[in-house]
DNA sequence: TGATTTAACTTAACGGCGTTAAGTAATTTT
DNA sequence: AAAATTACTTAACGCCGTTAAGTTAAATCA
């Protein structure tokens, strides 16, 4: 059956394209200057071609961001190779969160700023389970964990916790990204401030 | 000159009725859900004639979210009458601010949610000065200028002070307005644990 | 090998959008 | 009575996401 096999790896390839070319306009430009018009122009198809892979503009969006934060995840537990200290991973995945933001601001937004009304009322099944960015906030309870069992922040709820700590990495990395008309302090000196100050806020 | 004022109060009318009309749509349907021909429909005018009114639905949006907005300026500063210990102001300024964006989702979106391409790209001159957010932030900075002043939490660089504490509630803010997907703990405890850990961390 | 099915892709269209240009009809001014 | 202004509308432009109905070429089957 090698006829098939290269003829799915064909259809792989096309695929692959599409992604590719969306997944560059789209950290290029930003979600709300690609269309599915701009994508076919991009790989010289028509946009109805991108149907034929792509139930719709939304999934393959969400696609190109799940790959992105499959990174996140991997990035926010590189801190463990460095450190055993339960206060340093934690600190540590929290710069890196926020970082990853700043650094992917259009993938930022489709998963965790824009889905206001976007993606919720048309029927779009978008599940958190499932999701890299679930993955992302298993990696920081797992740090809380580790500073709870280390004794080194008060013990409590640690889902109550983390997302406490969730919430404020999140108004930071979602403020610096979207609103450049404020005049924000140095955004090294704003980072560290909330940090610290989050951290401090759960020790006793 | 009575003819004249007559028919400017005339045109006035017509300019709060479009502002209504949008106003009622947006908070009942959100920003996604709105189009200038909707609008349009409900006062039962043709589309363009809002474009006599207003400038382009970015603008309306504006206004009618600055608007509201002037309410939580006044809300926050509401807490003034009940106590006078600084931290309690400034606590309650902060409940005060996640609770007017959960009363007010719609309108939190466009101010400070939405903006990040969809209103700076095209030439939209939002300036933050001269605008409602501002000045309700200008009352968050008040409260942090008391409490370092009474001795309550440590001293330091107020503005720095201010926008953590605007990132940590804004980020709860969003989170729970946007992101009705995640299992998230009871709000209550959530803005308290939220509130509580990030005067804490500015505590020495 | 010739007929038929299937796969891959396109053209045309629908109904929406924000916005602008040109037109109309009534009122006011001269 | 004529000219100018005001308040509004109709028609259109160029976008958008998406679907239905072709089309063409390759693969399968008789």
């Amino acid at each position: 059956m090698g006829i098939k096999e290269r003829r799915e790896k064909a259809k792989d390839n096309l695929r692959q394209e599409i992604f590719d070319a969306a997944s560059e306009l789209f950290a290029k430009e930003g979600i709300a200057n690609v269309s599915m018009r701009k994508i076919a122009e991009k790989i010289e198809y028509s946009p109805t071609t991108i149907y034929l892979y792509f139930k719709d503009k939304t999934t393959l969006l969400h696609q190109i961001c799940e790959e992105t934060f499959a990174k996140l995840a991997i990035e926010v537990t590189k801190i463990r190779e460095e450190t055993n200290d339960p206060l340093e991973i934690l600190r540590g995945g929290m710069k890196a969160y926020i970082e990853f933001g700043l650094k992917h601001p259009n993938h930022y937004e489709v998963v965790f700023i824009a889905p206001l009304d976007s993606y919720i009322d048309e029927g779009f099944e978008y599940s958190f389970d499932n999701s890299m960015g679930k993955i992302a906030f298993e990696k920081l309870v797992e740090s809380v964990v580790g500073c709870v069992e280390a004794g080194v922040i008060k013990n409590g709820d640690i889902e109550l916790i983390s997302q406490t700590l969730w919430a404020g990495m999140h108004g930071l990395t979602s403020l610096l990204i979207g609103h450049t008309e404020f005049p924000f302090v140095e955004k090294e000196r704003l980072i560290e401030s909330l940090i610290k100050t989050m951290i401090k806020g759960l020790q006793d």
